[in-house]
DNA sequence: TCTGGGACCTGTAGTTACTACAGGTTCAAG
DNA sequence: CTTGAACCTGTAGTAACTACAGGTCCCAGA
């Protein structure tokens, strides 16, 4: 509205989306984000479309959705498909997967929290953080985490 | 005890930690593991050491903690440095991490069951959930999320 | 003693979701 | 017309593996 009236540079529209310029490239690239009319020099040049179509991105990966269900996600906000069920679908196990995440995080930050209690005030070897590094101990239920 | 008196193939190792054969091979390439001997034809031979220190790896891996993080560990359990204190500066950092991940995900959760109970019912395109990735809202507060 | 095939070897490329260059061109203000 | 910030492409790096391809070794059974 106060900025330019028909186009916006990448760099304006990584400054109103937060989105850093290299990251919009690479959504174009793999097809996420249409590919915008270009200057004759060769800048990219985007309209509002182009802006909630972003903004729409980065909120569904705010919500930890991968890019690929992204990907479906938008092509269902398109039109194509039932729309409302499917998103449910996708949405739904997603979810499932943020409360298996939820209860192995909240089981991890328990065993954390006692090996670190445990090893309050030692200051010599025989750490027993370590200790029970070295002893068996099932800690932490599945691997896949970071 | 009733495999083999003195070495372990890479394969038996693999079996008795659930670590796969090539990732024994990447510790080893990055360091995680010392290379271990050699038969005269090149295959690996693993003793009671190697698995010990594997087990370590994984167990920490479980815990969430990063392969540099494992390095450090490891290399405090070798007796390099004070130990405890510092394993539990590595430890505390971890788990304040772990905690944070811990909230951004609860948050997440809240907002995924909102739009999921706002989806029902519906079958017809003008899907809700769609509707809300559109509009604004600060929905999940951080990025970083997969 | 020979042989078949499963286990092992190295080295490279792919995965996810970006990020960070290098080396060059364009745009717009002064 | 000149600067220099912003833009361009293309490639490589990140974490922590995983998955080949193409070849060699080992050992149990005949």
């Amino acid at each position: 509205m106060a900025d330019s009236p028909q186009y916006m540079t990448i760099g304006t529209v990584s400054k109103r989306t937060g989105c850093k310029v290299e990251t919009i490239r690479y959504y174009e690239r793999i097809g996420l984000l249409p590919a915008p009319v270009r200057s004759l020099g060769g800048h990219r040049h985007y309209d509002h479309d182009a802006l909630k179509r972003l903004n729409f991105i980065l909120r569904a990966r705010r919500l930890g959705f991968t890019l690929d269900t992204v990907r479906a996600l938008l092509s269902l906000a398109d039109g194509e498909g039932e729309s409302c069920a499917e998103v449910e679908g996708l949405a739904g196990s997603h979810l499932a997967e943020v409360r298996g995440k939820l209860e192995d995080l909240a089981a991890l930050e328990g065993v954390l929290t006692d090996m670190v209690a445990r090893c309050r005030g030692g200051t010599m070897p025989d750490c027993p953080l370590i200790e029970a590094l070295f002893e068996d101990g099932t800690a932490g239920r599945r691997d896949g985490w970071n």
